[in-house]
RNA sequence: GGGUCGUUAACUCAGUCGGUAGAGUAUCUGCCUUUUAAGCAGAGAGUCGUUGGUUCGAAUCCAACACGACCCA
């Protein structure tokens, strides 16, 4: 856009204006004694007198009405939105012709006492006008506000400034990641930061991104999960370990995709996966009611009941009950990849029972999974780091949990069996075709890690963004991320 | 990566059959000392995403590209 439009000039010159009259234009010397906040609530019944005394408040003005000698102004701080009334026979002729230079956006400071106005609106009264920071380019229209999405992602501070339940979702956003954090703490975990950059990048199957040390010399790549860091600390003595932090992963975005995302990971020691599903159910629950009032959350126009307990199924009863597959079909491998063809599902050579049976359950079971359900004994096949089932070796001690249709977490009781993680480690790198932008590499460090042995644990990873999208009723991740990843501006 | 839709003033949007650009808000000027989408009168404001093509003539039709949204992989 063109930088020398009409109403940005004007602007300039206005400020140019205040500056010749002698006004800081950008000063910092305002300091309110009230936020707007805490003079709402003790005064928001409209038959009883207004408090008394003097406020001041500092915010930016987000609208304007003028009569000439008297105007009425809405000031917006961190906190909330209040009226202001300015009378020039009660400010001064003087102060009042610096008032008249005030625009919507700026940033400016009011004093003076609480009175209710002839419509009921509580107001201040104000005895003295304040500029503070000047705004040099309008903010959208009062009535429609800022909708256009892209320029709400691309300037975020606008959307901001414009929309309060945008400023919501962030707040929720943040509560959300300091209850865990106080859940976490309350049971004896330790939070713990892992490395971001990684010469390995483990944990789990995806593409990293890929940067470079220049004084060592060597490449490295942004971690694409935190996992193979946090059991080493198992194996140091630690035995309740979280890290709340960003993975990275360079594959597309969607609205349930940032290459950047944040993720809660957490291993106890002497657990198995059974304990994470009790505690994940009373985590998540807790937080839903802290943050939201209720059990019951509103997504997208469908309620989602958070009460525990939470429906459990093994893969293979998902597949019959949910995904109404035939038992018999189910049971055996040949029929089961032939249905599989059947619905469309492309298949690797290499691919066994248990890879077909989750490409089956993410085509026909995930997305019916609304409310909270735990699918457990997950294909060893495609569990490369989880715990072998003792009674059955073929499925896994896993679980993934499934909310509104998407995957929330990912569980399992850990393999500490050094030989066997080797080996599996090995086979995963052997399939992994001619795809050579998937990791993983063979962790050498790790494996030697676990021949020291690590305590038998279990060990979860939930997405933070979508239990935020879940729990602000946000479509999209991108309303959950404050400055989410979009192309390069154009000049 | 594929498909669909979108991109017009600072913001929200119209723009018919191809005839050279409109509204509201915001801004500016004047009036207005309890308004709240304040009001009244007037004014200014545009590389119609970009580049080509068709045409006497393109915001409008065609193509490519850019950016975005949604769906699919």
């Amino acid at each position: 856009m063109s930088e020398l439009n009409q109403v940005l000039k004007q602007r300039r010159q206005k400020a140019q204006e205040m500056a010749e009259m002698g006004i800081n234009i950008y000063s910092n010397d305002f300091r309110p004694t009230h936020k707007i906040s805490e003079i709402l609530p003790k005064n928001d019944h409209p038959d009883l007198p207004v408090e008394a005394g003097v406020k001041i408040v500092a915010g930016r003005i987000m609208a304007l009405r003028k009569f000439g000698k008297a105007a009425f102004v809405h000031v917006q701080d961190e906190s909330g939105k209040i009226q202001i009334y300015v009378k020039r026979d009660d400010i001064g002729v003087d102060a009042y012709q610096v008032f008249k230079k005030f625009d919507i956006g700026d940033i400016a400071g009011f004093k003076g006492p609480l009175f209710r106005t002839k419509t009921g609106e509580l107001s201040i009264h104000a005895t003295s006008i304040h500029p503070i920071t000047k705004s040099l380019r309008p903010l959208p229209e009062k009535f429609h506000g800022l909708t256009d999405v892209e320029t709400r992602y691309r300037q975020r501070y606008v959307d901001l400034i414009m929309n309060p339940e945008v400023r919501d979702t962030f707040r929720k956003r943040v509560e959300i990641i300091r209850l865990i954090r106080d859940f976490l703490t309350n049971r004896g975990f330790m939070e713990v930061e892992t490395p971001m950059m990684q010469a390995i990048a483990g944990g789990a199957t995806a593409k990293p991104f890929k940067t470079h040390h220049n004084a060592l010399g060597m490449d490295l790549y942004l971690r694409i999960a935190p996992e193979l860091y946090l059991k080493r600390l198992l194996v140091g003595g630690f035995e309740r370990v979280f890290e709340i932090n960003r993975n990275f992963r360079n594959e597309g975005l969607s609205t349930r995709h940032n290459p950047e995302f944040t993720m809660l990971e957490f291993y106890q020691a002497f657990a198995t996966y059974h304990e994470l599903m009790d505690l994940t159910e009373e985590m998540v629950s807790w937080i839903a009611v802290e943050v939201t009032g209720a059990m019951t959350v509103p997504y997208q126009g469908q309620e989602v009941d958070l009460a525990p307990p939470w429906k459990r199924y093994t893969m293979d009863q998902a597949l019959i009950e949910v995904g109404k597959i035939d038992p018999a079909t189910l049971s055996d491998p040949e029929k089961t990849r032939q249905f599989a063809k059947e619905k469309g599902i492309e298949l690797d050579e290499l691919a066994g029972h248990g890879k077909v049976k989750t490409e089956l359950f993410e085509l026909l079971v995930e997305e019916k999974l609304i409310n909270p359900t735990f699918v457990t004994q997950y294909p060893t096949e495609v569990s490369p780091l989880a715990r072998r089932n003792e009674e059955n070796p073929e499925v896994t001690d896993r679980f993934e949990l499934f909310i509104t249709g998407r995957e929330m977490a990912n569980a399992f009781s850990e393999l500490n069996d050094p030989i066997d993680q080797k080996q599996r480690l090995e086979k995963q790198i052997a399939e992994r075709g001619d795809d050579d932008e998937i990791f993983p590499e063979m962790d050498e460090d790790f494996v030697r890690a676990l021949e020291y042995g690590m305590p038998p644990a279990a060990g979860e990873g939930i997405g933070i963004d979508r239990l935020v999208m879940l729990l602000t009723d946000s479509p999209s991740i991108r309303d959950v991320i404050l400055f989410p990843h979009l192309r390069a501006e154009k000049k």
